[in-house]
DNA sequence: TCTATTCTAGGGTGATCGCCCTAGAACCAT
DNA sequence: ATGGTTCTAGGGCGATCACCCTAGAATAGA
């Protein structure tokens, strides 16, 4: 059964999602074994730094399954505005499937371990860092230019925006934030 | 030993300062008990259902803090934009003064437990209603015009850039929160 | 002073925490 | 086949979790 990564794989979905709902100490090993069907040893065989370790690597999953829903959005789109407003709604929607549960996936775990977790923190930047360049190779290339702080502000109002979400069982906020975004940045 | 509410206010103010790093579920009552000098005896007093209710009670008193200070710092300043950059700064001088380490303190218990704890969620909305009546009032008392939306807007920023910050191990996204509020806000 | 109430004090409980451990099954080379 | 590697399987560990409990000290009102 030496599949190169069929638990391993799992084990990160299933965290990532009880993490984005409950934090990173409100989930317990025992709980995302159950729910992944894998065994401790699987766990600590993938993971040999524990939860740690594995929030880590939920934070770059998470990393990479938004950041390609933000270049499918902006691919999809005839101009960067309208390229925006997809990609927010397709968060507004996903958050609204999930119940108005599921968070940012970063957030969940920084609010609980950074900064003591060196880790965490260094990927939390990294994801960042990679939505912001994405973001702004995206307007580069549809005639928009956007320095590193405008990038950081899409981000500051999603974040804010998906906590405000959350309190007020609301896809609204997000939406919103897109069009505040667009109102300060949405011409070339 | 009957003082109305010694060991009930420390406990409370202790407690915030933790959830605030660490997260709800990040701290456990043993290191509250033992930061607040309080036995659990009095902690189960003051707070008969338990930890879900002395972070009820951190989300209110955070709520008048932070609540107050918006006051002060609009109280003493010439105009609107003015009263909003004193604000921002105070906060992130808070933030700093605490190593980058306490963020918002609903956010905090509001990511762990929001939506499952209905006392939880709706502390979250009143202090979240709160904060932004303050801040509608303050707008219309020095000649501005708020809607709800926008002062929303405010809390938004502030919510992301706290996070952010957090992450960057810096006050700066804090301050340029306000400058992007003022941008779109700051006339009359 | 006496009684009722408020609050302090902390031991004890069952459950769960993350982690370490050994055994063995499934696959890869040769 | 055979040896080595990768992965599954889960029991057991000490520590900590939130909470319940009784006992007594301190105060307020009569």
């Amino acid at each position: 059964m030496a599949r190169p990564s069929d638990a391993r794989s799992r084990l990160i979905r299933v965290a990532s999602a009880l993490f984005r709902q409950r934090g990173y100490d409100g989930v317990g090993l025992t709980e995302i074994l159950e729910a992944s069907g894998a065994p401790k040893g699987s766990f600590y065989h993938h993971f040999p730094e524990g939860k740690e370790q594995l929030a880590e690597a939920c934070m770059q999953y998470a990393g990479e399954q938004i950041g390609g829903f933000l270049d499918t959005a902006m691919a999809g789109a005839p101009d960067f505005p309208a390229g925006i407003r997809r990609f927010a709604a397709g968060m507004a929607d996903w958050f609204e499937r999930s119940g108005f549960r599921e968070g940012c996936p970063v957030t969940s775990i920084v609010l609980a371990t950074v900064p003591q977790s060196q880790p965490h923190t260094a990927a939390a930047l990294a994801v960042f860092e990679d939505w912001e360049q994405r973001l702004s190779a995206h307007a580069s290339r549809l005639g928009y230019k956007l320095t590193r702080a405008e990038a950081e502000l899409l981000l500051m109002l999603v974040e804010g925006a998906w906590i405000l979400g959350r309190v007020q069982q609301s896809k609204e906020p997000l939406i919103r934030a897109a069009e505040v975004f667009l109102a300060t940045h949405g011409s070339p």
